[in-house]
Order: structure tokens, then sequence, then C-alpha cells
DNA sequence: TATAAATTTGGACATTGTCCAAATACCATC
DNA sequence: GATGGTATTTGGACAATGTCCAAATTTATA
């Protein structure tokens, strides 16, 4: 494992056990027998390390989450929990989505297009699961609920269970 | 309104325009004409602001959600309407809810009472609607799951927006 | 081995929240 | 109106942060 990667396995672990925000640089440096300027040299600012991460997160979401048109319920919910694992492993960014989209241009730009796919990719899902019968809605309405709901949720479940417990 | 007041007043604003962590005691100093040390006299620290903003929140949403015997749909309506209005005005503390939990202690205490309180007011009325027919439920879990996703909504829908939007 | 490129260092910089002694403003009492 | 005590405000110091860069060191290449 090179610098580069060390540099971002370090940070996930500190950034998910106390937050973003919370841990310096100089903090992640010395946890890794480093100087600050080396981090730097890999990762020009704190965003782009985040940004790093958030694309990490983004491809192993992409690879769990797919269309497909013969699908069965459980392989629906298999691929959620695929989904909701990476966003365990990868918490710090789900525990501080806003904050972090408010200051770090380049995830939240890239966090909107990914985001449009991987609703459009569940929306997908959904519509098969209608349609081999596995999902019965009274009306059009009922699926949009059902598709805003899921994407609310699982934005915001780790936050949900963050302060609830 | 004395220069306490004045400060909470211009830092809501300040806050919920560009969030807390982005909005330096020094800019709010100079917004208000006056020198930090003078904000520090009032509020020791910047987590003792953000307290006290949280703290009229609480007390507004106490205000707006009570506990009624014989209530209409329309009126608890009418009381969650208040209590997303007093969001809105507050926005900068929903918007970094685990944020501002994490970091400040107090404020992560006061808001597990005050939502414990405000939990147990929402489900009596949820049950005082049942009684009145109002609300149908098949069963005891219907009525869990609508009280903890009304507590989930009423907690992140601002977030959602934020991010959605 | 000599040279170029990649990596690492050590320290400077502006900015942040926090803190405090001194200066000023305010107000009741004589 | 003058005096003394309290409340408020100032101005500057402090350590910690993210960012930046020239110089030193290591690694790879010819």
């Amino acid at each position: 494992m090179n610098t580069r990667e060390k540099i971002l396995d370090q940070a996930l672990k500190m950034f998910n056990e106390r937050g973003i925000e919370y841990v310096g640089l100089r903090e992640l440096a010395a946890e890794l027998g480093i100087r600050v300027g080396n981090i730097t040299y890999y990762f020009a600012t704190k965003d782009d390390l985040v940004f790093e991460l958030s694309n990490e997160l983004s491809q192993k979401n992409a690879k769990a989450m797919v269309e497909e048109k013969e699908i069965t319920l459980l392989r629906f919910l298999e691929m959620m929990k695929g989904m909701f694992h990476n966003q365990l492993h990868y918490r710090c960014l789900l525990l501080s989505v806003v904050h972090v989209m408010r200051q770090n241009k380049l995830v939240a730009a890239a966090y909107k297009k990914t985001y449009g796919k991987r609703t459009a990719t569940i929306q997908v899902n959904l519509e098969a699961l209608h349609l081999s019968g596995y999902l019965v809605f009274e009306n059009e309405e009922e699926k949009e609920y059902l598709l805003s709901m899921t994407s609310m949720i699982g934005r915001f479940w780790i936050s949900e269970a963050a302060v609830s417990f």
C-alpha cells in the first residue's frame, strides 16, 4: 500500500470515528508517521481528500445497484443492502451530507450526477418489480411516494441513527 | 434591542444563509460593528451561542406542539405546520443536526430531552386521532411506523430539500 | 555512476475560536 | 455635579487549523 492509499485508508478510519471536521491534517499525519506537507502533496486540499473518498463510495454504490429487467424482490433488497453496507463503511460522508455538499463544490457536483443516475436505476427496478407482480401500486402517486421515501431514507438513515441513539 | 439580542439575531441570519461552520466570529462582529471580544462577553464560546439559538427553537416548538385530548386532523396538521415553520426559521440548526450534536454537548443533551418530550406529545395526539376515528391503524406496528416516520421526516426534510434542490 | 523525477520535509502564512487585562460607558448615591 | 462601583467594550495575545512552498532526500532512469 503506497502513501496515497495509506492516507485515504487512515483518513476514512479517523473521519468515521470522529467526524470529518474534527480530524486535523496534523493529527492524520502524526498517525501515519509522516508530515502534513506530505499529505498535501497527494491531496492539495482537505476537500480533495474528502472528494476522493466520496468517489470511492460512488463507485462501490454503482456496482451494488444495477438495472435488471427480470428482478425479484429479494434481489432488489440485496442491492439496497449492498448500498447500505457501503454507506456504513463511508459513514463520515453521510453523517455530514449537507455540510460536505455545502463546502465541497466538487463533491456536490459529483453527487448530483451520481444521485440522478442512482434514482433512475432504482426507479427502473421498482417498475420491473411492479410489472412482475412483486409490487402492487394503487396509482402512480404511490409509486412516486415509494421512490422519494426510498431515497430519503437511503440518505438519512445513518444520520437518524446517529441522532437518535 | 440590546447587544445580546442583536448578536443572536444577526448570528441566526448569517448562520441560516451560509451555515454555522462557515460564519466566523470576526465576520459576525464586523457585521454588527463591534469587536470579537464583545461577543465572547455574552457567549463565552461559539457553542454557547448556538446553544442559545437551539433553546429558542425548542421553546417555540414546545408552544407549537401541545397535547390535546380532543384533537382534529386539521388541528394536528396545523401543529406540525407550526413546527415546520420554526424549523425553517432556525434551519441552520437542522442543516447541521449531526454536526452540531456531535460537537456541542450542551445542545446534544438538551435535544435528547426535548425530543423525547416532543415524540411523546405527537404519540398522544396520534392516539387521540385514532380514538376519535380520524386515523385508522390495522395494527400497533402501523402506528409505530407512522410515529417513527413522522419524526424522521420532521428532522430531515430540510436537509433532504437542501441536498436535492 | 550521473542526472532527472518523484517524494518528503520543515517551516511560513493567514485564519479560526478562545481568553484576558485595560479602557470606557453607565448608573446609583452623596 | 462629583464619586465610586458595576457592566460593557476594546485590542491584542494565544494555540490550532488548512494551505503553500523552497529545499532536502529518495527513487528511478540513462
